[in-house]
DNA sequence: GTAAACTCTATAATTATTATAGGGAATTAG
DNA sequence: CTAATTCCCTATAATAATTATAGAGTTTAC
């Protein structure tokens, strides 16, 4: 399951891109909107800042701003950003890989395998849906 | 990611299918091979029990058993037994249904509808693929 | 220069996961 | 019939992760 970390970028960004035509959104109104703790939020937008998602002003008048246009920003990138690995098992993880402790031989794990599996049929749709696919549908 | 608990679980249930020429297996002995606690993986094991996976047999000479062949034991199963939805956000899952509490109009929600592609596309492979795909492989 | 708004880092609170503990019940061997 | 073996059950402790809060910076507009 997505954490609520994750689950609240992805709806700070479907209200900044539902609001673009504003130069900048204020934190206090996301929050407000989705009933999200103030400071909380204040955490995730810093760090979409950070990853280069968002673009952020600072004093009377500033707030957040799409850096990106929508189409560019894939579901996988706010995952990963947020939640840290997409795959089932370290051991398949793209991003974030790291051996299972308790396997002797990972080419010839049967679990493995099915689990690459099931990582390649999520980021075929995480990688290619993208924020505007969200957008779209609102 | 899996949880420890579901990955011991397949670890012990591939132990069993490898070993299913044997009547019974003790808790003791998977839980060497995989280096895993024995109070935690009985735990584990009597959850498979209790939910038609596993058989047992008491006192001298018992042990635990598969109860059904590799092919009808779906990857979904474990994983729902263990750790619960396999869907990424409670409002898309099919057997641990949740709605999100700041959504407003469920039907409308964007992210909800990739979340349900994402949902279906991780259960085309993990409903299809049985134990005796792990076995297979090893 | 003052109020607005983001920046940064630390820490507290809560929840979930992982691990342990120990007596109970069934079964088998002798 | 008794003792040893092994699973059964429930409770609780330990650890880790997530969620939430706090407060003192920094920048900007007016």
């Amino acid at each position: 399951m997505l954490s609520k970390k994750t689950k609240y970028a992805f709806h700070a960004l479907t209200y900044l891109g539902k609001h673009r035509d504003q130069k900048t959104i204020l934190i206090h109104d996301i929050a407000e909107e989705y009933g999200i703790s103030h400071k909380f939020l204040e955490n995730i937008l810093l760090e979409l800042k950070k990853a280069g998602v968002l673009g952020s002003k600072k004093g009377k008048g500033g707030g957040y701003y799409l850096i990106k246009e929508p189409k560019d920003i894939p579901l996988s990138k706010v995952i990963r950003l947020l939640d840290g690995p997409i795959a089932l098992l370290p051991c398949v993880s793209l991003n974030y890989y790291e051996p299972c402790v308790e396997c002797k031989n990972e080419a010839a794990c049967g679990l493995r395998s099915v689990m690459i599996q099931v990582r390649d049929e999520m980021l075929n749709v995480l990688e290619n849906k993208t924020l505007a696919d969200i957008l779209d549908r609102e």
